[in-house]
DNA sequence: AAGACACTTAAGCCACCACTTGACTTTCCA
DNA sequence: TGGAAAGTCAAGTGGTGGCTTAAGTGTCTT
């Protein structure tokens, strides 16, 4: 299940339009630190503490062989996040559906 | 379709505790502004102006009749949001079924 | 060995954000 | 009509976030 913690830290990382952009390179592929850094246009410092924050909510690893950090999606994040919207979007459904059956129900007992 | 600027929006709206607290208390029913503050343990004025964050992201949507203001949940934010997760897993997931096929492929070619 | 390279860490800066208080408007009700 | 209730608006405040520069660490390459 998701804690409010984690819920807390995965949406406060895509919250950030710059982070998101990082998620997005990712999907095509691998990426090192100068790479992603030269995309966003920032500093590979800036750079570095996005991916602090991707990373310590679940939603990039990466790996250092050498000199060279290789960063890549890790989808348990998004899945996080993925499955507290559908929660409230189907809790808000099934809340209409059943609204809608009392108020057919009101409408068959009083006639039109 | 859902652009930057929406996910921008949206994400930021869903990063604050307080305010995915709104939207989990909304899939259950309407509400009035104080019953939400009262819930959140806040003031009315903060409240407001979380509902303001909601409602600009179509998060929230709210009718005032007399005095009293109802407030229930609007699913295109939800959506937006939802979408753009769901964009970025598949991305991912069809990659990595094309990476499994050459490294199939390499594989028999190689054999074990 | 020496310099370039790829990061990492620390410190500081500015903007934004959530929240409060307090004054105000509108609506209800006795 | 007078006052309580429900919400709105504006200003101020403490805290956080994202960015920078600058200095440091480990790793190649020649």
């Amino acid at each position: 299940m998701l804690k409010r913690e984690a819920a807390d830290g995965v949406f406060h990382a895509l919250a950030d339009a710059n982070r998101r952009a990082v998620i997005e390179r990712l999907t095509r592929g691998p990426a090192t630190v100068s790479e992603l850094a030269a995309q966003l246009g920032v500093t590979v410092a800036a750079t570095v503490q996005h991916l602090q924050v991707l990373q310590d909510n679940e939603l990039v690893r990466s790996e250092k062989v050498g000199r060279v950090r290789t960063c890549q999606i890790d989808p348990a994040g998004l899945r996080n996040a993925e499955a507290w919207l559908q929660r409230q979007r189907t809790a808000w459904e099934h809340r209409l559906d059943r609204l809608g059956a009392v108020l057919d129900d009101q409408t068959e007992e009083s006639g039109s």
